[in-house]
DNA sequence: CACTCCTTTTTGATTAATCAAAAATTATAC
DNA sequence: GTATAATTTTTGATTAATCAAAAAGGAGTG
């Protein structure tokens, strides 16, 4: 069985090469999980050992297949149990991230599947991510960063890309909430914003906001 | 925050000392967490540098009421979560105790008191067991063992006090489960058994399997 | 090609939990 | 009232995960 850290190493390097893309620097894996750069080196051998990741030293470090897959897993069951607290338990959009994160790493198969069943086999959480099935397929909608969007498009909201509670109530607060549909009324390059008709009201983002908000184009 | 190791010695602590009876020695706290005498006494001294426990070296170990107030939150979370897999999720009673041994360590309150409401706030779990309320009351049943009652007697089923899978699935076989009513047929000491009438069926069970049934009286 | 800068790896220590085996303590028996 | 048995505690080692700080490696600049 795998530690809860090894998962939490595992998710982190599935998620920053990008689906196991691109090698994943120690620092930046050592970043992401709030580690000193020594801790993230050691765990990477560790990984490597067990055949779970591919480091070639000072270049980086990739998921082998089998660790891919056993991360894919860990993303599944995470997604699972934010919808199932959502949905079944009425939690709030903004909290069942920090909930999910202990719960993935001690919830059985079973449980999954019980949760699964009664979710109806859902393919998207509650923050627009979608989940993995339960043969490891993972299959990311191909979708626009709000930010990149042209004056008069109208988009409708597929994804928030940061999971923090504060971020996730501001959203929900305006209406910005994975399905809703939106219209952007200005770009203003110069000012770093862009401005949105959402929810009978106008909301101006700066860019960094407006990118971890991913939607789909309406025609 | 307390490791779910610490939990799991206050949990143990609470059920060998009777709720807080009696002393509890270190071979049996040893044998019941399934580790070697050396490890609960090292452990038996963090709790009791803590502030969890009171050690009498050689004589025992009791827990101090701030270590039975976390003792009892963690039997209530467990108890929740069981009677929720059961209730919500639809899974066996046999698998659920494993399952809720993992998860009593890491769902927050929140969860806890979702669960509870969803149930209908339930103050007993799937194997009869009481559930302590959120204030730490912890009540427990006056109950008869199985094997004790007299021939004749008809006795409602309260509870099974052995989380064991297989003795849990033959209970319920044979229909000994929560709420059913029995009547004990015969008794015989020489052969160190009961026989009952439950479901339709006769059974006879040796006095040790009786043990683990405890039963109200129905006059 | 050498020098500096930034990143990565190594080294040595620490903490929680464990075990095996030795030492100490209490209880029991004669 | 000492010897023996049983239990408990201590000691020394191990494993997983971490950190701080030292050492090593790679890349770009002149």
């Amino acid at each position: 069985m795998l530690t809860s850290t090894v998962e939490n190493y595992l998710k982190a390097l599935l998620m920053l090469s990008n689906q196991g893309e691109k090698r994943v620097s120690t620092g930046d894996l050592a970043k992401s999980l709030g580690v000193t750069p020594g801790s993230a080196t050691s765990m990477i051998k560790t990984l490597a050992e067990s055949g779970l990741a591919n480091h070639k030293p000072h270049y980086g470090v990739l998921l082998t297949d089998e660790g891919r897959t056993l991360a894919v897993h860990v993303v599944r069951r995470h997604r699972i149990i934010e919808l199932f607290l959502v949905n079944i338990l009425e939690m709030e959009w903004d909290e069942v991230h920090v909930e999910a994160e202990q719960l993935e790493h001690v919830v059985s198969d079973e449980v999954i599947a019980r949760m699964d069943k009664l979710l109806g086999y859902p393919t998207i959480d509650p923050h627009g991510d979608p989940i993995p099935s339960a043969d490891g397929t993972f299959i990311e909608r191909p979708v626009h960063q709000l930010s990149q969007c042209e004056e008069g498009q109208r988009v409708q909201v597929a994804r928030i890309s940061d999971q923090n509670s504060s971020f996730l109530k501001f959203a929900e607060s305006h209406g910005l909430t994975p399905g809703a549909t939106i219209e952007v009324q200005r770009r203003n390059e110069h000012a770093d914003s862009i401005t949105l008709q959402s929810n009978e009201e106008e909301i101006t983002l700066g860019f960094t906001a407006a990118n971890r908000i991913e939607v789909e184009l309406v025609p």
